[in-house]
DNA sequence: CACAAAGTGTAACAGATGTTACACATAGCA
DNA sequence: TGCTATGTGTAACATCTGTTACACTTTGTG
């Protein structure tokens, strides 16, 4: 219940422990069912939503009408509130829920009128518009490596600066695939060369890293 | 260094013609010359800066060494400004100067306090902030079109919603398949086999749609 | 004008990835 | 236990893109 992201309080927190909030606060909260489509990419965002409660996928639709998975989202988080002040203001990703969820809605003036006035309300909108924007860049990068293998090198680093050289990700073939935009079996090809080559080796979910300087080459 | 230095005097049209900031703040203004790398990948930024005379290019570099060009940025325009309130605040790309440049330099906790204490400031900086993020959004999106011809369709249709049928773009093809992230023989290929379908034609840097519809199905 | 530099068109070939298909493994569940 | 759905391994083949190389065109400049 107590979440472990001090940035935003969850719903059955909200009302009595809110203390990013302020008690005037004006807000509404809205709740959806499971596998509800509650925003589109396109749609027009007019207000500051706050997931609450629950979790959503994000779905970045390519015009070839491919998908290209973002994120998963659980509460308590913001939803695409960078873009409450773009000149375009729209929402850049179609928005499913996962399970029920509850929408925390907070219109753009009184944004602004909290922002002007709590001066760390303000710094944490900052801060994590600053993060989900470096959260941009770094899948920026991902997709702008161009081999399989070089995609996979970037992605089990980057898990093993966090972790040790042994590790387990919460995604399955499936799910990775469509992570690095490419195809199920591709990756599969190139995971199971990288086992036959020594250079990682896979049990499961659990990747352990064998091979820490072949890693890096394939990234040349 | 203090604005009332009268070292700093004169360096610019800087200190005449700033409607935006305030007289009293803190800042230092640095200058370089042409073809100099000014920020690097992973440099901390630990203050906001401003390009406020000449102009810049930024570059990501993939972990593999190739250059996947971004943008040239002109003046003035603040350089990464997310970036400043990140946790892990670091430019996510190498600035390189273009031409003689200067470059504003404001700390940190002087942002924070221009924020909180000028709501026109405020929000410039959360708009343009919310552009870039959009920007970013909009170049993933290109990127995860796979093959070149959809890309270059994706590319050609956004420009001509803003113009019409026809319309010049300034970007050789060296740069165009730089922008793509694809060889520039590749990108050559598929541009004179889209002139060849009747989809398009191109006249130096003057391309006309030809087919709609075709380009269209590009995408699928 | 003449020359160099930059940009473009294009071909042959190599290599990587996508596609399709199917067998097998695993996990969850009746 | 057995069944079904989901996930995984892998092969053959088609396609696309990158690489390299070179000729040609255009642009800028002395």
């Amino acid at each position: 219940m107590k979440s472990n992201n001090p940035e935003w309080v969850g719903f059955s927190d909200f009302e009595e422990e809110n203390g990013l909030f302020p008690a005037d606060m004006i807000y509404s909260i809205h709740a959806y069912r499971k596998n509800e489509l509650i925003f589109r990419q396109g749609d027009v965002c007019e207000a500051l939503y706050v997931l609450i409660k629950g979790s959503v996928k994000t779905e970045m639709i390519t015009e070839n009408g491919n998908l290209l998975g973002i994120e998963i989202i659980n509460a308590p988080r913001p939803l695409a509130p960078a873009f409450l002040f773009s000149d375009n203001n729209r929402f850049p990703v179609d928005v499913t829920t996962l399970e029920a969820v509850e929408v925390l809605r907070i219109p753009k003036e009184e944004v602004i009128r909290l922002m002007t006035s709590q001066a760390d309300f303000m710094k944490q909108f900052l801060t994590h518009n600053a993060n989900r924007t470096q959260f941009l860049t770094n899948r920026l990068q991902l997709l702008s490596i161009k081999t399989i293998k070089g995609k996979i090198a970037h992605f089990l680093l980057e898990q093993s600066n966090e972790q040790g050289q042994k590790f387990s990700i919460n995604r399955n073939q499936t799910e990775l695939a469509e992570f690095f935009g490419v195809a199920r079996p591709s990756l599969a090809r190139s995971l199971s060369e990288m086992v036959q080559e020594g250079i990682i080796s896979i049990n499961k979910k659990e990747y352990t890293i064998l091979n820490n300087k072949g890693l890096r080459e394939l990234l040349l």
